[in-house]
DNA sequence: GATGAATGAGCGTTCATTCAT
DNA sequence: CATGAATGAACGCTCATTCAT
């Protein structure tokens, strides 16, 4: 009479659960392309039907595991900032979080991440997160920049906000590869990186091309 | 005594070129997945023979293909400023060159780079050429820092480098995704992402984790 | 003290008639393979394991399917003629009934049937099923001709009954593909084809093939 | 050295041939749904890619296999009797060639024909067949009628068309099935069934339903 | 040198069918 | 009585790759 009520037979939510944990790690260790079905079903400890019954199609399941991970991720990086802050504390505690999130999901977001940016299907899901991000990180910018007294057109704001995106992912993919560098640490550099220029263009200061 | 006026039998050497180009198209409209060696071959005018035999397997003929156009692209860069510049000139001279290549080749490098990033195999050869680029903007960095007097240590030096040229890269997906966007502009912000940050560093400026 | 208003719980029978009415639904809509045990279990609102459980398996659903509205198709036939009517009576009023019963189960039967003929496994039921009907008819052509004196051999009687029951099954395929048209006007049509060359019979003219 | 060039690499058009052969052969066997393209690759000594190469999708090969028997067929039916003829010759004739041809065949074209009838997607492909045959049969009544100075509303000529010709597949079914029954016999039975009412029809003599 | 012909291997997907509750 | 959970077994289809000519 054991208090796990048996070994099969689980519920679907659990078994959901556990087909996803399946498939973000066969999908990050062998990419969307060569990993197959089987198994991520076999990873699993289920049949191959399950997970079509469950989860759908092969680019469904991505798309779930995607879906599940950057909502974690992205609720990691929510939690971590209150929007009444001073920019860089919040630009500083969400850098931490999304860091340490990465760090701590080495093996998951960060592969996953890779694999979306690569193939066509999943390119829009991907952006419609990052287009998130740089908002946020682009309406952090402008209120540092009004609170200043100054301004930037939309698009330059955006673009900026891309590139230190841009940046912080790039950071995450070497923090990915290197399983002993500190989140944290990390995080430190981010901001020397993203900081140190935004502060610079907050006191109106900008770089203007030269006559050539 | 040919009367046929040498269509075929072309020298070796054009031929390649011709299947690189086809392949470049292919891959880039397809992804390398979605990609067949058919399409590839009827699209260069050739047999599938020919192709295995003058430039082997697939993934030869992706890394053919990436070796190729990240050849050109480094050629551009490196012709674009001369090493005895100062740092801000060959940082802006070596960006408007990049950007400007991946404007003219939205098609061709800068999808064939996306696809390049998510696939395994192809990793290192990737590693390699952003290694490259990684070096050397952090050898111009060492070389402003030596040149007033202050140093970093080289892992910081690396990742400072590693971000901005993450940074640049997400600019170059930004460009290739906007096809009305210009290179130039592009490129004078990335500058006033990198470079305003950069010139804090120079003069010693850093930011540090506050207390928490 | 069961409250709950007696909606499931229904007696056997009441539940294979609603299971049979879904099968007979799905099997026309989608075809024997097509259709699937899911569809029709859904469709019955009921769950798979009570089909399997009440009509076994698929093949024998559609037997089963097959065998409700045949039956049903025969007693609208049987009760349209008494047998001691004469022969072109009997045969007009059986027609009409047949065409009748066809125009009123479009979906039903005339699909399954032409279902049915198609797919091995159903051949024999069918066979069973028209060979009744070629029986009849070659026993009201029988009794017909004997009256008048005349006399055919076993075989040409049957053969000539199968091609009357052919063209009668023909029309109704086009009376199933002819949502407008009238059943009683098809029957009349049908009768013409039929009744004028028995008659032709039984007053003893027959076709000889010509010398070449 | 033999004077067929090898046991291998045929050329196509022999090659499809052999692919039709066998899946006239597998689908007759079989059914549509219950043959594999496994068993007809292996049955033309081939493997599974080529025939996908050469006749494409099992649908398209189905169709492949409808298409052939079904023009061999129009045309030795079509090959069977001058149009200038009298329309009885000309049906003996038409009938002597179906049947001949069905016997030949049985079990090809029978088989596969009743495999048609079932099946959606093939339907149309039948019915285009189908109703050129009713539109000869109806064309020839209409003449003869017309020679005779009477006339059938088109619905009318085609209903009757359209019985016979099921009556005639009907009769092919039943010659399928008798693998002792001889085809010319069969259409002598045909004759009689067919052209005695039609006969009738020529003369003017109509059924009209009883009173009730 | 160049190609049409050919294949081994594998994957995504579906479905009828049955336990265990 | 009734069902959600689970699976074995196939099948259609594709593709990179290689002979034989």
């Amino acid at each position: 009479m054991p208090t796990v009520p048996a070994f099969k037979r689980l519920p679907r939510a659990v078994r959901e659960q556990q087909m996803l944990d399946a498939a973000v790690k066969v999908f990050s260790r062998r990419g969307f392309h060569a990993a197959s079905m089987d198994e991520i079903a076999e990873d699993a400890g289920i049949s191959k039907p399950m997970v079509y019954a469950y989860l759908g199609t092969k680019e469904e399941l991505f798309v779930a595991c995607l879906h599940r991970e950057g909502t974690r991720m992205m609720q990691a990086i929510a939690g971590a900032a209150a929007p009444d802050l001073p920019a860089d504390i919040r630009l500083w505690r969400g850098l931490r979080a999304f860091f340490g999130f990465v760090g701590a999901h080495r093996d998951g977001w960060a592969v996953l991440y890779r694999q979306a940016r690569g193939e066509q299907p999943f390119a829009s899901e991907l952006a419609t997160m990052r287009a998130r991000l740089v908002e946020v990180v682009a309406g952090m910018l402008d209120h540092a920049l009004r609170a200043e007294g100054r301004e930037l057109a939309a698009i330059d704001l955006e673009v900026v906000a891309y590139a230190l995106v841009g940046a912080t992912e790039s950071l995450a993919d070497w923090l990915a590869d290197h399983p002993e560098a500190d989140p944290e640490k990390t995080a430190t550099r981010m901001m020397n990186v993203a900081w140190l220029g935004a502060a610079q263009l907050l006191h109106g200061v900008t770089w203007r091309p030269p006559a050539d």
